[in-house]
DNA sequence: AAAGAGATAAACATGC
DNA sequence: TGCATGTTTATCTCTT
C-alpha cells in the first residue's frame, strides 16, 4: 500500500543521523515526502472517482440497452455529455491539486517517473483528448458488454490518460533527480514550469547545444553526444548527488522568493483596494519569527536557569518540520533586517552569510530532532560567547544546548558527559572561579590554535558543501538580482549565487576551521579554490595575528548565537526525561 | 598506514 | 548518600 516511493522511517532516520543533508534539504525532503504521500492519496482518490464514473457509465448503457433502442439519441448524448463534464471536472480538480502542490514546492513531478499522464495534468484535457478518451471508454465498454463482463471495465488500465493509479512515483526526490538526468529522460511534458519545452530530441539539461548541468556548459553538436556526455560525466556519484542537492536548495530559494513576491503583490493589491485602518496591509511575518526577532530583552533579564517552562510555548512550533518551513519563509521575508541589526549590535559585526543560514537552521535545529553538524567544542564556545558575560556555568551551557537544539533534549547523560569532557579536554575552555561558583570561558587564542577540524558526523555534508562551492556560476543573475532586490544578502564578489549556498558553505567551512574568523576582514577566509567570501565579512572580537590557514569564522554558530529571548523560553531542559516526546 | 580529531563511554575524584 | 561537577582514560570512527 505504502509504496516504496516514500522514504521509510528507517531511511529517513538514517538520513537524519548521517546528516548528509542540510536542514534546508531536509525540509525539502520532508515536504516532498509529504507531497508524495499526498499525491498517492490523491491518485487513489481520483482513481476511485474515475472508476465510479466508469461504473456509472456502464450502468447507464446497460439500462439503455435493457430499455430497448427506444431511448432517444438525445438522451444518450446528454448522458454522455454529463459524463464528459464530470470527467472534465475530475481532471480539472486533479490538475489543480497537483499544480497547487507544485506551486507550493511540495511536489516535483519528474518526467517519466510518476507514471502520470503529465501532459494532461499540466495542460488539462483538451477537447480532442476528451473525445478520444470518451471513445476509448465507450469502446471498452462495448467490448466488455460483448464479453458480458462488467467487472473488468472498472479496471481501466487500458484507458491511457485516465490511469492515475500508477504508483511509479519517485522513491527519493534526491535520487530521482539523478534518475531523470541520467539519460533516462523521456520526452514527456516535464516538471514544473521552470524548465523548458522539450522536443523529441530535447532534454532539460540540454539547451542551445550546451550541457546545462550546473557548472558544466560543455558544448555538443548533437543530442546523442550530449546524452553520452550526460551519462558519462554526470553519472550517479557523490559530485552529481551533491549538485542535485544544491539544485534543490536553489529551487527552494526560488520558491521562497516566489512566495514572497506573491505575498507582496497581495499586499499591494490589498493596500490599493482595501482601505484598512491597520498598518496590516503589509503581510505580517508569521508570528514566530517576528516576535522572536523583536523581543530580546526578556532573555537578558532573566537567568537561563529560571522558570522551567513547558517545552512548547506559544511561539514554539508544535509541528517542527512543517512549520519550520513557514518560519523560514516568513523569516526570509521579514525578519532578516531586524535580526541583522540585533546581531550587529550585539557582536559588533556585519551581517555575515551565515546569518541567514543560521537564522533558518536555528529554527530548524530548535525544533527538529536533528543533530547539529557542529562539534561539541564549537557549540560550547558558541554558548559561552553568546552569553552577556562571555561566561557560563556548566548548567547554563547545558541549558543552552537544550534550548537551542531539540537534539539535545534527549540522551542528556550522553551529551552532557561529552560537554564536560570537552570542557576539560580542550585548553580553549578555561574554568574560572566566580562569585557564584565556577564558570567557563573561552580562550579564543587556544580555540584558534586548534587544527582545522572536520565536521563530526557529517562528512557527507562537508563534501556536499565543498562540492557546492564550485557551483556558483550556475546560478542565474536573475536569481541574484531577485535576492538582492529583496534585501536578501548577496555577496556580489562571490560567484556563489545563492545566499543559502553561500552561507551554508561558509558555515560549514567555519565549522571546519573551528573558530571565529575575526581579523579576516580581507575576505581571506575563503580557501583557495573555494568561493570568495565577501570582504565585508568581518568579526571584531579580538584582533590577533592569524595563521593564514587558521583564520576561522564562528558564523556558523554565532548566528545561532543570535538567539533571542523567545528562543530561550526560559526553560531548562534539565533532563532528557519528559522531553523526548516534544517532537 | 599512521596520526589527529571528535564522539562516546566510563571510571574516578571532589564538593555540596 | 546522592548528585553535580570535573578530570582522565579508553575505544571507536572518520579524515587527512
Amino acid at each position: 500500500m505504502m509504496t516504496p516511493q516514500v522514504i521509510t522511517p528507517q531511511q529517513m532516520q538514517q538520513i537524519l543521523q548521517q546528516q548528509v543533508l542540510s536542514p534546508q534539504q531536509l525540509q525539502v525532503l520532508l515536504q516532498q515526502q509529504q507531497a508524495l504521500m499526498l499525491q498517492q492519496q490523491l491518485q487513489e482518490f481520483y482513481k476511485k472517482q474515475q472508476e465510479q464514473l466508469h461504473l456509472q457509465l456502464l450502468q447507464q448503457q446497460q439500462q439503455q440497452q435493457h430499455a430497448g433502442s427506444k431511448q432517444s439519441k438525445e438522451q444518450v448524448s446528454a448522458q454522455q455529455l454529463a459524463f464528459q463534464q464530470q470527467l472534465l471536472q475530475v481532471q480539472q480538480v486533479q490538475q489543480q491539486h497537483l499544480l497547487n502542490l507544485q506551486r507550493q514546492g511540495l511536489l516535483t513531478i519528474q518526467p517519466g517517473q510518476t507514471g502520470l499522464p503529465l501532459h494532461s495534468l499540466t495542460q488539462g484535457m483538451i477537447p480532442a483528448e476528451l473525445q478520444q478518451l470518451w471513445k476509448e471508454v465507450t469502446n471498452a465498454h462495448v467490448k466488455e458488454e460483448h464479453n458480458n463482463n462488467n467487472n473488468s471495465s472498472s479496471n481501466n488500465n487500458g484507458h491511457r490518460g485516465l490511469d492515475l493509479s500508477s504508483p511509479a512515483t519517485p522513491k527519493n526526490p534526491l535520487l530521482n533527480q539523478h534518475a531523470s538526468t541520467n539519460g533516462q529522460y523521456m520526452s514527456h511534458k516535464r516538471e514544473g514550469s521552470t524548465l523548458e519545452e522539450p522536443s523529441p530530441n530535447s532534454h532539460p539539461l540540454y539547451g542551445h547545444g550546451v550541457c546545462k548541468w550546473p557548472g558544466c556548459e560543455a558544448v555538443f553538436d548533437d543530442f546523442h553526444s550530449f546524452l553520452k556526455h550526460l551519462n558519462n560525466e554526470h553519472a550517479l556519484d557523490d559530485r552529481s548527488t551533491a549538485q542535485c542537492r544544491v539544485q534543490m536548495q536553489v529551487v527552494q530559494q526560488l520558491e521562497l522568493q516566489l512566495a514572497k513576491d506573491k505575498e507582496r503583490l497581495q499586499a499591494m493589491m490589498t493596500h490599493l483596494h482595501v482601505k484598512s485602518t491597520e498598518p496590516k496591509a503589509t503581510p505580517q511575518p508569521l508570528n514566530l519569527v517576528s516576535s522572536v526577532t523583536l523581543s530580546k530583552s526578556a532573555h537578558e533579564a532573566s537567568s537561563p536557569l529560571s522558570l522551567p517552562q513547558t517545552p512548547t510555548t506559544p511561539t514554539t512550533p508544535l509541528t517542527p518540520l512543517s512549520q519550520t518551513h513557514s518560519v523560514i519563509t516568513a523569516n526570509s521575508l521579514h525578519s532578516v533586517a531586524p535580526r541583522r541589526r540585533f546581531f550587529s549590535e550585539k557582536y559588533n559585526m556585519p551581517i555575515s552569510p551565515g546569518t541567514d543560514y543560521i537564522n533558518q537552521n536555528k529554527d530548524f535545529y530548535m525544533n527538529a530532532d536533528v543533530r547539529p553538524p557542529f562539534t561539541y567544542a564549537s557549540l560550547i564556545r558558541q554558548a559561552i560567547l553568546e552569553s552577556p558575560e562571555k561566561q557560563l556555568t556548566l548548567n547554563e551551557i547545558y541549558n543552552w544546548f537544550t534550548r537551542m537544539f531539540a537534539y539535545f533534549r534527549r540522551n542528556a547523560a550522553t551529551w552532557k558527559n561529552a560537554v564536560r569532557h570537552n570542557l576539560s579536554l580542550h585548553k580553549c575552555f578555561v574554568r574560572v572561579e566566580n562569585v557564584k561558583g565556577a564558570v567557563w570561558t573561552v580562550d579564543e587564542l587556544e580555540f584558534q590554535k586548534r587544527r582545522p577540524q572536520k565536521i563530526s558526523g557529517s562528512p557527507a555534508l562537508v563534501k556536499n558543501i565543498q562540492t557546492s562551492l564550485g557551483y556558483g556560476p550556475t546560478l542565474s543573475a536573475a536569481f541574484q538580482a531577485s535576492m538582492a532586490e529583496n534585501n536578501i544578502p548577496l555577496y556580489t564578489t562571490a560567484s556563489i549565487g545563492s545566499p543559502t549556498l553561500h552561507s551554508l558553505a561558509h558555515a560549514i567551512r567555519e565549522e571546519m576551521n573551528g573558530a571565529m574568523d575575526h581579523g579576516n576582514s580581507n575576505g581571506s577566509d575563503s580557501s583557495p579554490g573555494r568561493s570568495p567570501l565577501p570582504a565585508m565579512h568581518h568579526i571584531s572580537v579580538k584582533e590577533e595575528p592569524l595563521d593564514p590557514d587558521d583564520h576561522e569564522g564562528p558564523l556558523s554558530l554565532v548566528t545561532t548565537a543570535n538567539h533571542s529571548p523567545d528562543f530561550d523560553h526560559h526553560r531548562d531542559y534539565d533532563d532528557d526525561q519528559g522531553h523526548d516526546d516534544m517532537l
